[in-house]
DNA sequence: ATCCCTGCAAAGGGTTTGCAGACGC
DNA sequence: GCGTCTGCAAACCCTTTGCAGGGAT
């Protein structure tokens, strides 16, 4: 009747965290596992600003500067993955104990669903081995039109005025 | 003794253009054309600066708000495809006559390489089925590390201090 | 005590926008 | 002639950077 405890990942992550930061000569500071905790505790996606502003409300004193600072700290260790999906908005997502996976995008309403397919690893591996190329990670991401009821934006393809349509949304990844 | 005439994509795109321009009621404006046309005389990617750099080069008169504004009309009508590589700079290239294909990217020297997989049209199939989602185009990109010899940046796996070595790189796709 | 890391604010760089004049229709 | 498109420059927004003070080692 209980199901498995999501510090657990958590926990995982942190150690990782440690032993990394240990290992480069980094410092230990508390905003730099304050982070990591906020983003293991989250789920799906984010960008810097729903990060910081997030921490903020929990009256947890950071600055943007260390956000940025630390998240390219735990990129760096496999900890998070930087998602660029189109907008010229970096996107981070927890990779730990989150099963390999990648993504569809509404155009419209700016969903982000997940999915898997072992396939896609055969053709990075493929790939790779006929251009000689050590491919270390990848990118896939599918475009299209979700089936929702309430998509919004619905048939906006009329980019043609400068609008702000497709552009300005402060919270695309729902 | 004498090969396909390059100007014949070109040709054809603009006959697309046209029909689309007409179809959306949309001006048939010379530097809309002159646009297509320096985009279809190109290779490879490139960014916005560097298509507008390369007309005024040229001699030719544009703006770079007239530069952005036509690539939005021609990513809309797909004759050109806008590219994220993990950079906050938009890639483009120019889609029609171009067998479709996906991206490798060595992440030390931000080489671009391309290949073709089908099987990646049947995962975009297959993905879409089920998750009742229209895909309309797709995004793959592999990063990883090249094989050139000559390879700039190899191993600089520091990225703790904050320096430019993986971002400020001016022409990243060559 | 050292010097890396944080926080702040300013700078940077790609993209968007407002406005006046030009020109396709 | 009307209304859209262009060109210019300023505004915008995300990200990076410089610097001084603070805290991890």
């Amino acid at each position: 009747m209980q199901q498995a405890p999501p510090q657990s990942n958590l926990e995982s992550a942190r150690m990782i965290f440690m032993a990394y930061l240990e290992r480069k000569s980094l410092r230990k500071t508390p905003e730099r596992f304050a982070i990591l905790e906020e983003i293991y505790n989250r789920a799906d996606h984010f960008d810097v600003d729903e990060l910081y502003v997030s921490m903020k409300n929990k009256n947890y004193q950071v600055s943007r500067a260390t956000v940025y600072n630390t998240l390219d700290v735990l990129v760096d260790c496999d900890l998070v993955t930087k998602h660029q999906f189109g907008k010229n908005l970096a996107q981070y997502e927890k990779s730990y104990g989150y099963r390999q996976h990648d993504h569809l995008i509404c155009t419209d309403c700016h969903k982000v669903m997940e999915f898997c397919d072992p396939r896609v690893q055969n053709i990075q591996n493929m790939v790779g081995d006929m251009l000689k190329f050590n491919v270390m990670h990848h990118s896939l991401i599918f475009y299209g039109a979700c089936a929702r009821d309430n998509c919004e934006n619905r048939g906006s393809t009329d980019r043609q005025t400068r609008s702000k349509d497709a552009q300005g949304v402060q919270n695309p990844v729902g």
